[in-house]
DNA sequence: AAAATATTTAATCAATTATTTAAATATTTT
DNA sequence: AAAATATTTAAATAATTGATTAAATATTTT
């Protein structure tokens, strides 16, 4: 269908090809709005593009949904994989690293969280499958039997190890999902929930360390 | 429109009114679908009664979704007005009180929090009235002040107060906004989350504690 | 230049869905 | 029983919106 020569110099010239331009869009709106209020319309203006040309290219809103929303998914879950599967580091090191990178990658992303979550709530036997991958993630990784062992060690035997990451997920994600409601009851421009938020790249890690009575 | 006295006797003999099975419906659908992936004919199914009578009731879609929203946002914000406002109350008793409170609420309305967050992510001018009411809650409320001099106390000045109520809520909110995500990832079934999530009654307000470092 | 491909335009189709209407039936109130 | 009210049924309306089509124009490739 889509001969790639025209294309192909449209990446190296001006711009970024239409292809590209259509799924950026699509990305911006979906995650804004979510898949239901998302109009196929709205995509084909934010790309500057004819609404004709975005059925040309991806055959539904469905199949453009479906790209974004596993791009969406790896994006979320690479990063903490990459990070917890680790051989070479330690627990605090695997801590610190992991606070830093995420709210970097939210900072670029805010709407990230809230998009999946969102899709997986109202959807969630649609994206069972691609969740299927992630199961064995965290209890096979690295981080996990270190954390298991850290709580050993301090004699907090009866503390579930998901405890803990579920806490550094929740300190770092949540500022993210609740960012609309949250800057309006501080009263934070974006300037200042940008500072607010880089400073919990150092607290975070202090938190959880706390937690794990890990002294340094 | 709407005579009371038929309704009034429903609500004593049988079962509750229709207008009262229509709320219970939309705000089952609307909480679990949201507003856009929500039809009139499933929350018209749900209730039991016909696709006409809920226009009859309501006049639209949009005046029930409001109704369901007002009183989301009430169940949100009141708990957490009440214990942060109380007067004779120390510090530690209002974040024991909060985590208890909280979650047992949100056992009972898990769907509640990524409604709410999701609706005003997807559509925040609409919303951003009845977010005005709330505004200063937090910065006037005693538990502000008891946490600003709590930090000031152990030297931690640089520490925005609102790190820690924010931690609060994450700790608290984020499991059930990532219920499915986090049911599936971690196999737990409905039982398993249940209790998981009670264990946290205890554990958060050990955990914000220990981050004020406050010894009990 | 000729052929192939990309993009636009405008119009239309078809399905979904919120909303309304009117007439019929049931239930409650007086 | 009569009147008033609640509920159902069935149909129709109107707006939205995903998707398609075909013809025209622009751009790129050969």
């Amino acid at each position: 269908m889509h001969h790639l020569c025209a294309m192909e110099k449209m990446k190296m010239g001006k711009g970024i090809s239409t292809e590209e331009k259509i799924k950026k869009a699509a990305r911006k709106i979906f995650r804004q709005k979510g898949y239901a209020s998302t109009r196929t319309r709205d995509i084909a203006e934010e790309a500057g593009i004819n609404l004709a040309l975005l059925n040309y290219y991806f055959r539904s809103k469905e199949k453009l949904f479906e790209m974004v929303m596993a791009e969406g998914l790896n994006q979320l879950f690479s990063l903490v994989r990459a990070i917890m599967t680790e051989e070479n580091t330690t627990l605090p090191q695997k801590i610190d690293a992991l606070a830093a990178a995420y709210i970097d990658m939210l900072l670029e992303n805010p709407n990230l969280p809230i998009f999946v979550l969102g899709e997986i709530q109202a959807n969630p036997e649609k994206l069972e499958a691609k969740l299927g991958v992630n199961r064995k993630m965290i209890t096979e990784s690295g981080a996990f039997h270190q954390l298991h062992a850290q709580l050993q060690k301090t004699g907090m035997n009866d503390v579930n190890p998901f405890h803990i990451i579920l806490n550094m997920l929740s300190m770092t994600l949540f500022p993210f999902i609740g960012k609309p409601m949250i800057q309006r009851l501080t009263e934070m421009d974006d300037h200042a929930f940008r500072n607010f938020v880089n400073e919990r790249k150092i607290l975070i890690p202090m938190w959880i360390k706390n937690m794990l009575q890990i002294r340094e």
